[in-house]
RNA sequence: GCGACCGUAGCUCAGGGGUAGAGCACCUGGUUGUGGUCCAGGAUGUCGCGGGUUCAAAUCCCGUCGGUCGCCCCA
């Protein structure tokens, strides 16, 4: 069958990745892992598909048109690509049963998979960070969350001008909605209107508030309330009074400023009560990490859903937790100019590039040297081109970033080898016995600017 | 599922019924033992794909596949 077109391209939304975006991609995973074993989070990992059903448990019926499901040939078991992580995570912990213990700290970075139409900052495949905090019911588990999330993107060179925890509470949300007139049986669709009050012109929004018992002056001050943003150095309870809120409502979120401020965070935080979430979901509090200015879509989601573990049949038990993926935040870092080899992202630089001038005791070492540096951890590339032109050879060299080319020529009678530093021009003869010792010492004084992920 | 715009060289794009173009990148030479700059030369296309209109289609029409951006949704 000739390939056709079409077939050759990636399907709808789904990516390549070439050395230059695998470099961004291990970039943003280097920063996740490194801010959340600090934090004392542990790796796990799942299947890729899992059962259909097992996505219904948590998001209903509704939530099938949006996977990639499918049967074995032959089969009749339903499967679905996972679309997040959360309920293999809940599978997870659920099986431990009362043997799990708790506080457990776990972490992955899974890929997920979502039918739906591509647009900026969505894609049908992405990678996400999910971290989950299960077994602490206290606001020092909300805010340690909050706190490995800020520091990833710190790591990454983001600071509290860069980015804002908008953070919310179901509890203070609930109040605020009941002072506007919401009866308590029309919370989850107020809660649904509030979390689209962006995206709907003011008129159906009006149309559509009256519809759960908010009359217009009930919707006038919701909408001012709902777009107000405080700074997170606000005490909640000052904004309880100015809101003529119950204190109770906002006592959580009290205790969790509290916790913000031992952190230092509070300057990247600040309290939204616009931020619901799907709040049928979430417990208690809630949050979406945002640029600055607010010109992306989240770069992070989370908050506490102490119901959690025991949906997926396991004991009850608190948790919190968020996803962070990697689209909008290459965006950003990307708009910020952050994705660059002076901040740490790029494809490994050789350490040494061998070039030939050609003779046969030339030839005759070339790969054998290549093969004992190797074994001696050095990075080494060399041509694969049949000319022996060291002119050639030193600008494939340059144009691989190498550090050093190593030039094998006649020196090499009296045992010398020819290293040239490709950054300041100088070269040195260094007889060939010294030769992996001398370039380990001179590599070590660039050490600093070396990726970590190299060894 | 709905709507708008886009698809031309490896890349970024111009051309909008009449011979397929530019810049960058690439290759070769100047320079068979010294790179990034420079100079000269060279190669490169089913104009996304399929159908239609026309003497003639990259160009106009329909469909389709991708892309981008909005909606829906966002677990």
């Amino acid at each position: 069958m000739a390939a056709s077109k079409h077939v050759l391209q990636a399907p709808k939304g789904m990516r390549d990745f070439f050395p230059e975006d695998m470099a961004i991609r291990q970039h943003l995973e280097r920063a996740w892992r490194s801010a959340a074993v600090r934090h004392g989070f542990e790796e796990i990992g799942g299947p890729t598909f899992e059962h259909l059903d097992l996505f219904k448990i948590k998001s209903g019926e509704g939530i099938v048109s949006e996977l990639f499901s499918f049967q074995r040939s032959g089969g009749d078991t339903d499967y679905a690509l996972r679309p997040e992580f959360t309920p293999t995570l809940a599978r997870m912990a659920a099986s431990k049963g009362r043997s799990l213990p708790l506080p457990t700290k776990w972490f992955a970075i899974p890929d997920l998979f979502r039918a739906e139409r591509p647009q900026r900052g969505r894609l049908r495949e992405h990678r996400q960070w999910n971290v989950d905090l299960l077994g602490a019911p206290g606001p020092d588990a909300d805010a340690e969350v909050i706190a490995v999330a800020i520091a990833a993107l710190r790591g990454l060179g983001l600071g509290s001008s860069d980015v804002r925890v908008r953070i919310s509470h179901r509890g203070a949300a609930a109040g605020l909605l009941s002072a506007c007139g919401v009866v308590d049986d029309r919370m989850a669709d107020a809660f649904s209107l509030v979390d689209r009050r962006e995206k709907v012109p003011p008129d159906v929004f009006a149309t559509q508030a009256a519809a759960i018992g908010l009359d217009a002056q009930g919707v006038a001050r919701l909408d001012q309330i709902a777009a107000c943003r405080l700074p997170a150095t606000t005490p909640p309870a000052t904004i309880a009074e100015q809101q003529r809120l119950p204190v109770e409502s906002v006592s959580d979120l009290a205790a969790l400023s509290l916790e913000l401020d031992k952190r230092g965070l509070l300057p990247f935080c600040e309290w939204d009560l616009g931020i619901v979430r799907g709040l049928a979901y979430y417990t208690g509090t809630v949050w979406e990490i945002h640029d600055a200015e607010g010109v992306f879509r989240a770069i992070a989601g989370g908050g506490r859903y102490d119901g959690l573990v025991e949906l997926f049949g396991g004991p009850s038990m608190p948790a919190c937790g968020f996803g962070m993926g990697d689209v909008v935040l290459a965006l950003l870092l990307e708009e910020r100019g952050l994705l660059d080899p002076a901040h740490g992202v790029g494809t490994p630089r050789p350490d040494v590039f061998i070039v030939s001038s050609g003779d046969d005791k030339a030839e005759a070492l070339f790969t054998p040297l290549a093969t004992s540096l190797r074994d001696a951890g050095l990075h080494v590339r060399h041509t694969f081109k049949a000319g022996r032109n060291v002119g050639k050879q030193l600008k494939e060299a340059s144009g691989h970033h190498a550090r050093f080319a190593i030039i094998l020529g006649e020196e090499l009678a009296n045992g010398i080898i020819v290293v040239k530093d490709m950054s300041s021009g100088e070269q040195a003869k260094v007889p060939h016995g010294d030769l992996a010792a001398w370039l380990q010492r001179r590599l070590a004084g660039h050490a600093a600017e070396r990726p970590s992920c190299e060894p």
